[in-house]
DNA sequence: CCGGTTATATCGTATTACGACATAAATCAA
DNA sequence: TTGATTTATGTCGTAATACGATATAACCGG
């Protein structure tokens, strides 16, 4: 293991930070932590029905119970709306209110655009890695 | 914006948070918190004399006090030793312990493989933008 | 219909990044 | 040089949040 070799994993990881640190920043501006953004985006993203706290769990790596208190955050502020799941009466569904909808809407169209951005950066440092 | 846009950005961020899971178990195994991890890693992969605090505060986008209270925590785990700037005696220059480069090392093999593996997957997903 | 599993929820706790503030050293202006 | 400003680092109290431990209801196989 070489020094170029450290460098290269620091700038990997500065770049996601930075990556990261933007999301965040336009993220707080529109009143969301990270967490909360990426719930919504995990949600909208999901196909018709499949989007629950299970699935937050899975999509965003956290323990069950730690998406539950996510998503009670989210549907407090009024971002999200439950619906029981018909056939499994234990889950329930999660769909993004009209202001979340705006609000993704928003956030979504920068964040396509700071990956565009980013993206040359992020090839040639993952081609560090051969 | 089409669904497939969000799913796109959802897919993206997946991608993104495993590869952060999969650095905090290993980082957690050897009894590092990720910030710890990439405090080292970001002082590893500095130039002679240019890992100090501020330098920390850059590459982790953290405050200042942040990474100050960061180094503390390495510091009293011996796993970061300092030195006082000869030029500049507000800074302090980091530098690993045996133990810490020991530990980042393996860090480091696990992490180039890990990367070389989601690699072809994070460039499909990129590719996804245009 | 009973034991085991799954999905979600609650509560107390530990961690940690931050704002507000502080100090010392460097730098710059007059 | 002096005085003001900026830079680098540090301390303290606070807020946010993910977690472990634990709980409950619903599902499922035999």
């Amino acid at each position: 293991m070489q020094n170029s070799d450290y460098a290269d994993l620091a700038n990997f990881r500065a770049a996601l930070r930075s990556f990261q640190a933007f999301s965040e920043e336009r993220a707080a501006e529109v009143g969301l932590t990270p967490q909360q953004h990426q719930a919504l985006l995990a949600i909208r993203g999901a196909e018709d029905g499949e989007a629950t706290i299970g699935y937050i769990s899975e999509r965003l790596i956290l323990k069950p119970h730690s998406a539950s208190e996510l998503v009670k955050r989210l549907e407090s502020i009024g971002l999200i709306a439950r619906q029981d799941d018909l056939h499994d009466k234990r889950k329930t569904v999660l769909a993004l209110t009209p202001r979340a909808e705006d609000l993704l809407s928003t956030l979504s169209a920068t964040h396509r655009e700071e990956i565009r951005r980013l993206k040359p950066l992020l090839i040639e440092l993952l081609d560090r890695f051969g």
